[in-house]
DNA sequence: AAGCAGTACAACCGCGCACTG
DNA sequence: ACAGTGCGCGGTTGTACTGCT
């Protein structure tokens, strides 16, 4: 049972866009908005997958986006949130405004990666490099009775990265989050310090992953933490019911105050 | 100047989830 | 409950650019 294809390929351009398309695409989405990817491209006369021109106008062509060379200040919040998010683009370019997923990957996987492994820091767990092995074999040691403390990064495998991550997030006390970044302050001589509390983002795919099927008070409370701004305190929702942030109005990835948990939340 | 290797980043691809009928 | 569709995400690839020999 295939996926039907998102797009009649034969008839499709692909490869760099001309400036021709991308003002078409431009003049398009100021005229109608954005959605409907689908169905653009043949309305705004392009020959292109809808896919190929969500993607244009998210990464490249969007009004809002900074363009230009990462601050180091901006180094250190992707290097903070992929200790404690992983690969989790999205939600890292979430905290940065003007900055896209594909661009913080890209940054991460040509920069940040050489930078921190020159350092000495694995770019994957965060911890010293050296230290790496040993801490693979301290994990092995807990399958067999609780699941391990996983640093809070994705696995590099896409099957199990998510779900992996999940459990661990889904079950993670705040202090357990924590342990990373306090493992990385200690090794990079604390000049990173954001004071960044996080627990999961109450998005639903992630309630509805395969893996998450947590129903225990404690877990249900640490789903309802949300990416918190530095210094915000982390507050878990009052009760264990979907936090209604999400019917609050905000823009996608704009952070706000919940009424229903008094805490501050991110729409996703 | 030419060739090569390394780097940067735009774009593509496949998959999973949400939504809808 | 189920299937089809659209969208978003993360991983990967392709290619232009840059620096070195």
């Amino acid at each position: 049972m295939g996926r039907s294809p998102c797009c009649e390929k034969a008839h499709t351009n692909k490869g760099a866009w001309t400036k021709d398309e991308d003002q078409r695409l431009i003049n398009y989405i100021r005229a109608h908005g954005e959605g409907n990817w689908r169905s653009l491209p043949k309305s705004a006369g392009l020959l292109r997958c809808g896919k190929s021109c969500r993607l244009r106008w998210i990464n490249y062509l969007r009004p809002d986006l900074k363009r230009g060379n990462f601050s180091e200040e901006e180094d250190e919040i992707i290097i903070k949130l992929h200790s404690l998010l992983g690969n989790r683009w999205s939600l890292i370019a979430g905290r940065l405004p003007g900055r896209t997923d594909n661009e913080i990957k890209n940054y991460w996987n040509t920069h940040i990666k050489r930078k921190l492994i020159s350092s000495g820091v694995d770019p994957q767990t965060h911890r010293p490099l050296n230290s790496a092995a040993a801490a693979a074999i301290t994990q092995l040691d807990f399958r067999n009775s609780a699941p391990p403390p996983a640093p809070p990064v994705a696995p590099p495998s896409k099957d199990n990265s998510s779900s992996a991550h999940d459990t661990n997030c889904n079950s993670t006390t705040t202090e357990e989050s924590q342990a990373a970044p306090q493992q990385q302050r200690e090794d990079s001589g604390g000049d990173v310090d954001l004071e960044l509390s996080i627990g999961l983002p109450s998005q639903a795919k992630y309630m509805k992953s395969a893996s998450f099927n947590s129903s225990s008070s404690a877990e249900s409370k640490s789903i309802h933490k949300f990416l918190w701004p530095a210094s915000e305190e982390v507050v878990a929702p009052p009760s264990s019911s979907m936090c209604v942030c999400r019917t609050l109005g905000f823009q996608k990835g704009q952070f706000g105050n919940c009424q229903s948990c008094n805490g501050l939340y991110r729409y996703l």
